[in-house]
RNA sequence: GCGCCAGUAGCUCAGCUGGAUAGAGCAACGGCCUUCUAAGCCGUAGGUCCAAGGUUCGAAUCCUUGCUGGCGUACCA
């Protein structure tokens, strides 16, 4: 069915007049693209063979078959050509749905289907000792979102911050700071800064001389067998970076229920090679130990590497392990690129050879990948754009336009602030997540059109006008029995109206898909009419009546325009 | 080579499990601020939905093949 406000008594009508079953009604019946057409449509194509007539005859022969009382909310159903097109009364459905804000408030869309499941969230993951840049935002603020969609649906949410600290990575990173350690400044402001030379400078060195990976991998084999040196340097770095992570998740709102990264699970390795072992899955192969998936058409997974240092699939399988005996999730989903797909279908498949049930209830969210013009970023030859630098940029450029169009705004650092970091969250957030996207500074600092601040902004706009009319000791209707219709009874209202129904769908969809790009579109959605209708009728007339009718619809619009951008992660100035 | 993903207006994208005339934004051009925030609104222009077959009453949507681009393809993560 396509929403849940096709009811029953409905589809009975249908089904009645037109002689079909119940199933076959709710599988057609469909929401219309132009909804002049109607509120719910059945196309009557298919049962054109089966009846041996045209299918705009069975569909006016149907409507003059209907019951002379139509179910409840039903305005009329007519034969349009080949569709039954069935119109709901605009003032019971305008009455219902804005009873429903009303009542709901900002818990308007959403519902209690996840209730009592724990859905567990990878998200974000940045690599300590490499600069967090614009490719971690996606993990981060896809993540972060879906984490919130869910909870809006019940779901209870454990966020894990699974930082890679653990890896060949240091290793190669210890050796650059033994060597040219005195070169760079670790202990000033900007430390990150000081670990990127050292890791560029390694890859570069490594790449005319593969002896330099031999001896990262060398120290990495140290830090697992415990050498004190390369753990004072490890927890050294970690610090170091963590520092600065903090930072950029506190502007950004992000927090986490665990920050467990891959060390956490060092001591949970042994097990996952016995559980492997005892499946008789793994294998020598080359002098590391593999599990072989070549008959489900994958490559083999390197569980341990020929000096038996551990690996990325290996940690990953421990760490499956500990969040299914941890939290009994009903979902295990990982916020990963999709450069990565390969990787988790293999992680899932050896979950499912070792005869876990619950293997299925793991996933892969994956992403596409952000890059430069000329190619891609890549931390190891210092290609990256901080994200933080981008952050600093939007709110410069916001506090800019601030000063010119708003200059008595009075906590304008911190609006400025709010509006900049949610434009860049909320681009993120605009396409469907699995479209590539290529960094341009004009196009991410862009505010007009389809973009947060648009969206803020159209929030700021309803919710001035509530506070200008409580000013003039207008409140907007607080029943329902007081909405004077005529003042929605414009082309405006209608479409605006349908905008802020469809709302809850889009989350429901959003959460099924860990898609929040469906609650931006609905969000640009909503604006969009409002800024139409906004333009075409003034709220605040002279009839006490209309204007009260109209501020409901206006706090109706404010609320779900809150809701969305805070499902999204982005905040929701009151001016801007 | 093989695998996964994508291909819709000049650019960036929507288009829900196939349904009525394929929609937005940006860029371009022309309008609208002496009443609620012009980060807005209105209008003009812009399309062989990568291509060819197939399924269907009906395909941007499903299937097959091909083309283009991205990513992956064992001791990085």
């Amino acid at each position: 069915m396509p929403n849940e406000s096709v009811n029953d008594t409905i589809v009975d009508v249908l089904r009645t007049a037109l002689g079909v079953d119940k199933d076959w009604v709710e599988s057609t019946i469909e929401v219309p693209g132009d909804r002049k057409m109607g509120d719910l449509a059945l196309p009557c194509f298919k049962l054109a063979k089966e009846k041996r007539k045209a299918p705009a005859q069975i569909a006016k022969e149907a409507s003059d078959s209907l019951p002379q009382e139509l179910p409840k909310g039903v305005d009329r159903i007519e034969a349009v050509g080949p569709y039954l097109n069935v119109f709901f009364d605009p003032k019971s459905q305008a009455r219902d749905l804005l009873e429903s804000i009303l009542e709901n408030g900002d818990r308007f869309g959403s519902s209690a289907v996840g209730s009592g499941k724990k859905v567990v969230l990878d998200f974000s993951s940045p690599n300590i000792a490499k600069p967090f840049g614009v490719g971690h935002l996606r993990s981060t603020v896809i993540g972060h979102s879906v984490a919130n969609i869910l909870n809006f649906q019940g779901y209870e949410c454990i966020r894990i911050n699974h930082f890679g600290d653990w890896g060949t990575q240091f290793g190669k990173l210890m050796v650059a700071y033994i060597e040219w350690g005195d070169e760079v400044d670790l202990e000033g402001n900007d430390p990150i800064q000081g670990l990127l030379q050292l890791y560029v400078k390694f890859h570069k060195l490594a790449e005319e001389d593969p002896s330099w990976d031999d001896r990262g991998r060398e120290w990495f084999k140290k830090l697992e067998d415990g050498d004190e040196e390369a753990l004072r340097l490890w927890t050294w770095f970690k610090e170091i970076s963590l520092k600065e992570f903090d930072r950029i998740y506190t502007r950004l709102g992000v927090e986490f229920d665990s920050y467990s990264g891959e060390a956490f699970y060092n001591d949970k390795m042994v097990r996952v090679i016995q559980r492997l072992e005892e499946k008789n899955l793994l294998e020598e192969s080359r002098g590391a130990k593999i599990v072989d998936l070549e008959e489900y058409g994958l490559t083999p997974v390197l569980i341990q590497r020929s000096d038996d240092a551990t690996l990325y699939a290996t940690r990953d399988l421990a760490a499956a392990y500990y969040r299914h005996d941890t939290y009994e999730f009903h979902k295990n989903l990982y916020f990963v690129a999709s450069a990565q797909n390969d990787h988790f279908k293999q992680v899932f498949k050896v979950l499912e050879l070792l005869g876990e049930p619950w293997a299925k209830d793991c996933e892969h969210v994956p992403f596409g990948l952000i890059s430069f013009a000329d190619g891609m970023m890549s931390t190891r030859r210092g290609k990256v754009v901080f994200l933080e630098d981008v952050l600093d940029q939007a709110v410069e450029r916001v506090d800019k336009i601030i000063s010119e169009k708003n200059p008595a705004l009075n906590n304008r650092a911190e609006v400025a602030e709010q509006v900049g970091v949610g434009a860049i969250v909320f681009y993120d957030l605009t396409r469907r997540r699995i479209k590539d996207w290529t960094f341009d500074w004009d196009r991410i600092l862009t505010f007009e059109g389809e973009t947060g601040p648009y969206a803020m902004y159209s929030h700021a706009r309803f919710r001035s006008i509530l506070r200008k009319a409580k000013q003039r000791g207008l409140e907007p209707h607080t029943t329902i029995d007081e909405i004077q219709f005529d003042a929605l009874d414009n082309d405006e209202a209608k479409s605006l109206l349908q905008a802020l129904e469809e709302f809850p769908d889009q989350i429901r969809r959003a959460g099924e898909q860990y898609e929040p790009s469906l609650v931006t579109q609905s969000v640009l959605e909503v604006a969009d009419k409002a800024n139409k209708f906004y333009n075409a009728h003034h709220v605040l007339v002279d009839e006490e009546d209309i204007s009260r009718t109209r501020l409901l619809l206006v706090h109706a619009v404010a609320t779900v325009l809150k809701t969305g951008l805070t499902l999204l992660g982005v905040a929701a100035p009151e001016e801007m």
